[in-house]
DNA sequence: AATTACTGTGGAACCGGTTCCAACGGATGC
DNA sequence: GCATCCGTTGGAACCGGTTCCACAGTAATT
């Protein structure tokens, strides 16, 4: 492009709109100036500003943004990783949904990346999004979907700030080991026992696969939860498979298999549940006539499943919020802010649970 | 920041790397060489590119990505936006990864965001979403979720190359209309039609909210294939809810009030293609032994509601990445591709379909 | 030996913003 | 009348790349 072109010539030749200079030309002032009214900072003259306003109007003058980012060395930008999920279910959908809508509230967007790398395997080897690893494409990270704690620290490392998703990180031995937000399972899974109680039930046994971190703490939540009450925890564990319908109908032979007394099923999430209702239902116990059933998550299946399913709520847009509150505000204040956070979780009732049966 | 200032200064001063200039001077070679070196381009004896690499190597620099952008006046980012969708479902969420796929292949990232605009209220004063509007924030957008086709137009206008997800379009009279992508609803729909007629039924009845454009396409995709097939096109219309549920449940409803006879039924999509079923069962009708359903989509939840769901299966992730490559064509070759492109659909048969009952 | 051709290479100019400093003009103070 | 101060303002320098032109060597040609 020639030296010097003028506007016009720069329009015709590519399609590049006005710059600032010409803003500037046109108003006769100072690209200064110009950026001083673009930015709202004070020391301009009401007169001036309007004529800049004039000039911008009449250009149809747009900022580049690159331009901005390259001299504020900053890109308003956030990476929301995705890590070892084979797609956005519903649980990271709404995760995403809350961070985009509090990116969007204090002008910030949002990139979208996948990470797949082996969670048991060699670490060594595992090398970050091209987007995190070069510099100035982003702000920071939110890394969400299930993560080696490593992994996330490996990024911080980087230089990248970064917030991750607590509840799935593996390897991770106590809750503020990296910066990180958790749901808490206690509130929600302890409304759920006391309900279950309060119904008249005694024998509820928890179904899951607890070789999973997130089914573990679930799992511990319950049991505490039952211990409090007086009850005796109970397991149910189908821990050789990672499908979740499967852990479901397992479940339900395995404790129909054995035969010992059980009047409800807490399931570790809401897909379990669903698939422990089919698989009663094919044997003949209905739900929740003969047995009752409560899932996790609050997931949208809970409200579109015959008997409606009651389900422990997990604020999952809330949780998207607050890690991107939590990472900007580290963005903002590197260095002053760290830890843990915690969303509480709560129990939502609808039909799928109902007093014990008379035993016969 | 002093203007000369050496790297120690810059890093110690601000988090700031190496710049090309420092790898320069530590080769002891021209800015020119290094880019040159960097993007592999021709010209640049052996011995010189690696004394560069090595002071690449031994500075750990990493190119700043702003900068090369302002340089070359291109961003490599794709913006993928939800248009008045709620929140990413599951068949946007396949739709997206197919795009991420074919992004990440073609070394380009993906910005996500949202757009939200009365579908039927006043166009003039909808605005694009401030990344496209940010001239030279992205090279393109995808358009997916559902969008008013002048919304589209508008985008176009603005010179942001973008490609809509054809089948939410409203508004829109033919295919080509602005640059889009289909899935095509007649091969899988005709399918979904021999296949029943093959197991005997004659009666087959279309049910969803005609309204809805994505519906009303399905409707004539089966009304053509049902008299290919010599046989009469039926529909139930549930046309004042958007709640695909409540469109189940009140087509069954009306389906039974009208006594009329009817062996199979084909549902706008799965979601309704569920509730239909769990309607009829409420009712005392089996599906399939009493009554057959198909749906449209291939959404998880066609495995994980007993009966197992056939239905049409949709391309999801395919579409996504017709989408991505779409657009990068007209990015790089500006003006030279346009039009409609479309990707099949077809027939997964499972449980949901059966012999019509001998009519008492 | 002089001319031509070609390969490498340095570096100035440029992309389009932000930032900061010097300077200007008018009002105020003494 | 002169010094001081403050609100405005222009513009140079800068961010960190890319691009392209000019030019130095060296090899090939005449």
């Amino acid at each position: 492009m020639p030296a010097g072109s003028d506007l016009f010539l720069r329009m015709a030749w590519q399609r590049m709109g006005p710059s600032i200079a010409d803003v500037a030309k046109l108003a006769g002032v100072g690209k200064g100036t110009v950026s001083r009214v673009l930015n709202g900072r004070p020391g301009v003259s009401e007169q001036t500003a309007a004529k800049v306003r004039q000039a911008i109007r009449q250009l149809g003058y747009t900022p580049n943004v690159q331009a901005r980012r390259l001299a504020q060395n900053k890109s308003d930008l956030i990476c929301f990783v995705l890590s070892n999920r084979d797609f956005l279910h519903e649980f990271h959908s709404l995760v995403l949904k809350g961070v985009e809508s509090y990116c969007s509230k204090v002008g910030r967007d949002l990139v979208f990346a996948l990470w797949r790398y082996p969670l048991d395997g060699n670490l060594a080897s595992v090398v970050p999004p091209r987007i995190i690893a070069n510099r100035g494409s982003v702000d920071g990270a939110i890394l969400a979907g299930a993560n080696h704690i490593e992994c996330v620290k490996a990024i911080s490392k980087l230089g990248v700030p970064c917030v991750a998703f607590g509840n799935n990180l593996i390897g991770c031995t106590y809750l503020s080991e990296v910066d990180s937000v958790w749901y808490d399972e206690q509130p929600g899974t302890r409304e759920a026992i006391r309900y279950l109680a309060s119904l008249g039930h005694r024998h509820i046994r928890f179904a899951a696969n607890i070789s999973l971190p997130w089914f573990a703490r679930n799992y511990r939540a319950y049991s505490e939860a039952m211990l409090d009450f007086g009850l005796a925890p109970a397991l149910i564990a189908v821990n050789d498979t990672t499908d979740y319908v499967e852990i479901g109908e397992r479940a339900v032979q395995e404790l129909l298999d054995s035969g010992e007394p059980t009047t409800a099923i807490f399931a570790g999430n809401d897909v379990v549940a669903v698939s422990v209702i089919r698989a009663l239902a094919r044997r003949g116990l209905k739900v929740p006539r003969d047995i009752s059933v409560v899932g996790f998550d609050d997931s949208p299946r809970c409200i579109e499943c015959d008997p409606k399913l009651t389900s422990v709520h997990v604020p999952k847009e809330a949780l998207g919020a607050e890690c991107a509150r939590f990472l900007i505000e580290k963005i903002s204040a590197p260095g002053r802010v760290s830890g843990a956070r915690v969303v509480s979780t709560h129990l939502v009732v609808r039909e799928s649970c109902a007093p014990p049966r008379q035993t016969s």
